[in-house]
DNA sequence: GATGAATGAGGCTTCATTCAT
DNA sequence: GATGAATGAAGCCTCATTCAT
């Protein structure tokens, strides 16, 4: 029997990555994504159901990690409602330097993903974002935090932390990833306005 | 003189704009923004180069005027930085609450369009952004705004608008645009942490 | 406005039928049918919904003339059962002698396409088999015809005469159509034992 | 000596039938019959050169056995020329009752394979079909038969049982194939007209 | 022989764009 | 300018066949 030569599934999630990056995913093209993955046009339908499928694997990649990590976090009863948000940009922003690619992908990709009523989008991404709601509501709660809308905030620092993630990784050189980390930390905690 | 009949131009941008929201621009056809248009498809053509023309216009309608009126609010001496950062807040926040479906498209497929090199983006979104940052620094140095990076403060907050945009775009009933739009000047001001 | 440049219905139905006779529904291309048509490949998906539909079309193009002329001989009052029956073989003979291929494409095909539940076959079909076996029942009650069981003969006459139907098609110099109607029409009356 | 393990190639064979009268031979998979067979897809390339070839040899199993047992019909000196006729359409009967997948392929396939000029179809076919003849033949010439065309003869026959059998095979409630060979036979030997 | 992962040629279909009227 | 029929390049996907184990 032929046994599977390396894990042809995880390079072509990674070369779909990388093409769809460069090209967005629309005009992105099976065969080119099979030509990065050094793999047959048709092994890409040995792994994949089709085209979005392959697109959905990403954000599965993406929001399962961020979630079970996210979750530690937020389970970790030595940690502040500001810690824990610290924390969970933190965790954003080293799970997307380590792949700028991805960051790219995820910042262009998701909403059309999402408003496709036909596809099953990933469950971690609602349950990655109901935990991030809840550290907040928490931090609220105890009086640490400003009374702010829990969803609106969601949205908004989400985001804002899209829209750097992807010109950081569209241009890298103009700022550092930390340089970014630190202002936006500093900008959530304290905002605009000098006290 | 007769008038070209009911501005077919403008139709077909509007037409456009609405099918680019529902269905995403690639996934959209011309011959269904025509139908949309009460136009036939080859009138497009009469009107614009090609699809992405559309698109190119769209945000030439979205950008001209934002910063235009954004020019308006830099330029008045009575108003301070913080308020006029007010003001580009609420100016962005009435330009799309009069047609959501703007800000479908303006949210979802501006990126492509930046990163696509062939084509020229309307110089009105560098100018639009190159005032805001001018305003905070501006604050910065009258010592009324904290010393945050203008660059990654702009990214951040268009970032945030966008996607607050989006979702109260596509869920209208979710939050009211107000109630965003306190919510986000207040974080903008004050930041997370109860002082 | 561009006007219809003959008729590309017509014209891609008969390239179809001669193309569909000469290699088979299964093997045949959409881009020869074009070619054989005069038209482009995309032009025969403006008349038809996919190549199914263009077999689907040549089955209505076969039995909706076949039933309406059936229709007129079945209401002749003049006509005994017998001679009904003798212009039915006529009818049928007559109708494919003057389009060979399709008589092959009919044979090859029909079968094929009336098990596909998905799709909805010409009722023009299921009528003529009808009035074929209303006219046997009534030669039966005034007691012209034996007590033969309508529906199995109505199978074995169709099949006996698409089977001759085919290899006269596929092979013309054979014998002639005239020769194969006399001998069907004898066989049908007096069969094959010497009174 | 150790035998193939359950005889694979019957297996294909058999699972072939079933798949193909189920789904015709060109929309089955060869994965498809080698699931049916409980078979590795690769291992039909062990018993056969390719998909058609598997056509070829089910059609091999049809006419070989027809033939050998409508041999011994024909060289039997004790039955009379309606005798053998009889006996011929007993035959037929009785090998499609036992296997109704094997008479929906017969029917359904076997035009293709007989006007594809690469291959080689099975010479017990035109053996078969021979001796049809040659009873008839002998039949005329005995005075016991009308004097009709005997090629024409055969294929009417021949395209009546199958149609039979097909819409039996597809729908055996119907009607029972006794009942179906009976009105044959009758039809065959008086035609439909009362004497 | 047996396996099933891997292959890649090929076909159907889509749809932006063109063009004759 | 306006129309919409016509075009044909291009891409997703299928699936018979191969081949390394």
């Amino acid at each position: 029997m032929r046994k599977k030569e390396g894990n042809k599934e995880k390079d072509i999630l990674e070369a779909a990555v990388r093409i769809f990056a460069e090209q967005g995913y629309h005009n992105a093209k099976i065969s080119h994504v099979a030509d990065e993955a050094r793999v047959a046009t048709g092994s890409i339908y040995v792994y994949f159901k089709n085209k979005e499928d392959i697109l959905l694997k990403i954000f599965e990649e993406i929001w399962r990690p961020l979630y079970l990590e996210l979750k530690k976090i937020s389970t970790n009863r030595k940690l502040t409602a500001i810690e824990k948000i610290e924390f969970l940009i933190d965790l954003v922003f080293d799970f997307f330097i380590e792949n700028p690619a991805r960051a790219i992908v995820f910042v262009n990709e998701q909403n059309h993903l999402l408003k496709n009523t036909e596809v099953q989008f990933t469950d971690y991404y609602e349950k990655f974002m109901s935990l991030g709601e809840s550290i907040i509501k928490s931090g609220i709660r105890k009086g640490a935090f400003n009374k702010v809308d829990v969803v609106i905030f969601r949205y908004f620092i989400l985001g804002g932390l899209r829209n750097l993630l992807n010109h950081w990784a569209e241009n890298p050189n103009d700022f550092s990833l930390n340089k970014i980390r630190q202002n936006v930390k500093f900008l959530l905690k304290n905002g605009l306005l000098k006290k």
